[in-house]
This record gives structure tokens, C-alpha cells and sequence, in this order.
DNA sequence: TAGTATATAGACAGACCTGTCTATATGGTA
DNA sequence: TACCATATAGACAGGTCTGTCTATATACTA
């Protein structure tokens, strides 16, 4: 277990991120110090910040982490979601983001509550949670342009903001239909936008 | 100044209240510490355990200061629109957002970003969060069934995302017509509910 | 087996936090 | 003026946090 390379466990840095990911999902990185997740990982102190400079530095991995696998699995479920139901990757979109929120641990978006906890711009995991936001607003208008509709940037930007609204009412609000009612009212401005 | 009715300093709880809305606003619950509050406010350490049982206690009182502050905002803003342009309710809404996106300090939605950095559902703040958001959504359906319009629920679930969606892109991607943006979509579905 | 890279457990230091408390000051009222 | 309610400044205690460090263990390779 010295060795990345140990097929039965693990190595440290995984370990460590794993425990993080959890506990500084569904807790807050506030609130989950470093000792919470040198428990829950089984890693030496010494061996995580042999790893991680800092805890800041843990949280901005745990961020780029999240944001390469989010990423993927986003677009990967937006094709399947259309492939299955033969609609628009436009309306999958909310197929997907339903697939999400009804994960039983769902607590919104990583990102946005990391933004909303660290403040500080400067943070080395600030332009991480920027950045990811950017990368979905861009994904959109990607799918908006392929589907040749007048007016892309503002139905691009209009479907972001249904889907960023679904995110806070699931969190907020409960709410186990929420990105149904986001599909429903993105199907009403795709077709309007398409006339 | 010993006394509340004293009109030529606000008393010490006021200033405390004060001086806590603009800290935890601007820079989260978790981050602001009650030296900070003490030394913003200029009012003792004693005096603030006076008035407030804990730090948390002043959370509620904060939330709960907000809640009220907003609600009744929030209603005479969405008449003064409404009237100043003859629009509906149901637009003025996405007006009175973008007054209050537009305000130098705007970094969301306090009860959001609280919600997310306490997470702790038994925390005396936390039901507040939920109340001010359960408010939001009422308020929003009461207007759409003034309008009589068919679906209520529905399009009333509907704006609250799109309300909710722009504070958040107003927030995370600096955004400054999301509010805009959200009122031409609620624009599209309020015109085609009624039809 | 020896050496090396990586790991473990956890003590430690210093900073910061929340809440308690002592001593004193201030302002209003009788 | 005396009394009382409320205020001030800030020391203090104990807990928690982040990061540094000592001592030791483990696993792999030559």
C-alpha cells in the first residue's frame, strides 16, 4: 500500500479525496475539518499534506476533480437521455439534471455551494467553481447552436437559468419534480424560439 | 445610550444586528466571528450575550430580521413595477430581481447562501431559510392565480425557477441581465398559458 | 537483506473561536 | 445625589482548527 500502483487498496491520495468529496459534499468544507477527513480516509496527517499543500489546496483538487467528472458525465447523460427518448439534447438536459437531483445524497451543486462558502476570489478553488458554471453555460449554447434556433445566445442563457433554478428549488425547496418543470417550461421557449 | 428610546445612537442590538446582516452577508456565517461583530458594531462582548443567547441565536435573529425586510420589499417593489409600467405582477416580479441583483453588495440570496453553509436542518436559522423560500413561492402563486390563469401550480413552480435560476447566473457568472432574461422567458409562458 | 519511498500514529504549537466573567463607566430617573 | 439598568473594555478558559514534526512501520526493488 506504499505503491499508486497496488491493485487492493487504494492509494493514500484517493483515499484522501474520496473522503473529502463526501464529507465536503454533503457537509460543507467549512464545517469538515482536517481531522474528520484523516478519520474517514485512514491517512496519516503527514501523508495528506504530503499530498495536499493545504486544506485549500485539498478543496480546489476536490473542485477540479468534481468538475472533469460532472463534466463527463453531464454530456455523456444528455446523450443517452436523448437517444432513450428520441427528444432534443436540449430537453435531455432536464432529464439528466432529474437524474441527478433524485441521487439520494443530492445537496445542489457542489459549485455553486462552494462559491457561496469560500467568497474569497482568490481562493485557489474559486475559478474552479467559475469556471464550471462557464463550462455548462458554453455546453448549452453549444447544443442551442447545432439545433440551428434564431437568437442562441439568449435561449442558451434562458435555459441556464432553468436549470440553475431547478437546482436551488430541489435543494431549497424539496422539490422532487423541479426539473420536470423546468423540461416542460424549456420545451414552451424551444418551440416559441423555433417559430 | 443606555436605552433603546434614545434617538441619537441606535441601541446596542440594533447596531449589533447591523453590523452581523452586513458580515454575513458579504462574507458567510462561518466566516465571520463575533470579535469581528463586536469590533464592527463597537458594542461589548457582554452587551452581545446580553441580547443574543449564541452566535447561532444571532444567525436566527439575522435570518429572521432579513425575512421580514425582504418580504415586505419584495411585495411593494413587484406593485411599484407594476404600476411604473403597466405590466403584470407576474413581470414585475422579474423588475423588482433586478433592482435587487443590481445593488453594489448583491452576492445572491442570503437565505440560499445560508441554507447551504448551515446545512444542519436543526439549526435555529435553518427553518427560516425554508420559510422565506416557502414565502417566495406563496407569494409568486397568489399572483398567478390573481391572473387567472389555468395551471396555477404549475407556471407559479415555473417562474420560481426562473426567479431563482437568475439569482443564482446573476451570482455565479456575473450576469448582469439574467433578470432580463428571465422575465422574456416568463413573458413566453405567461403568454402561452394563456392560450 | 539493505535501502528507499511511502506509509502510519499522534504529539505539539500557535492561532482562532465561542462563551463566561471581572471591573468599571454611563445615562436616566426618583 | 443615589440607585439601577445597561453599557463598556477586555481577560480568561476551554475547545477546535491548521499545519509541523518525531518516531516508527510497511512494501517494493536491487
Amino acid at each position: 500500500m506504499a505503491r499508486a500502483s497496488s491493485a487492493s487498496r487504494p492509494c493514500a491520495r484517493d483515499r484522501i479525496l474520496a473522503a473529502a468529496s463526501e464529507l465536503f459534499y454533503n457537509e460543507g468544507v467549512h464545517s469538515v475539518g482536517i481531522d474528520r477527513i484523516i478519520a474517514e480516509s485512514g491517512v496519516a496527517k503527514m501523508s495528506l499534506y504530503n499530498h495536499f499543500k493545504s486544506k485549500d489546496a485539498l478543496i480546489a483538487a476536490w473542485l477540479d476533480e468534481q468538475h472533469r467528472g460532472w463534466r463527463q458525465w453531464f454530456q455523456e447523460a444528455i446523450a443517452r437521455h436523448a437517444e432513450a427518448s428520441g427528444e432534443s439534447p436540449l430537453l435531455a438536459i432536464f432529464d439528466a439534471l432529474r437524474e441527478w437531483i433524485e441521487k439520494p445524497n443530492f445537496r445542489g451543486c457542489a459549485f455553486i455551494n462552494s462559491a457561496v462558502e469560500l467568497v474569497d476570489a482568490e481562493h485557489p478553488g474559486y475559478q474552479i467553481t467559475l469556471d464550471h458554471q462557464q463550462a455548462i453555460a458554453d455546453h448549452i449554447l453549444t447544443l442551442v447552436k447545432a439545433a440551428n434556433l434564431p437568437n442562441p445566445e439568449d435561449l442558451a442563457k434562458q435555459l441556464l437559468i432553468l436549470m440553475q433554478g431547478a437546482t436551488v428549488v430541489a435543494m431549497m425547496h424539496g422539490c422532487p419534480n423541479a426539473a420536470g418543470q423546468a423540461k416542460a417550461a424549456a420545451a414552451v421557449l424551444i418551440e416559441t424560439a423555433s417559430q
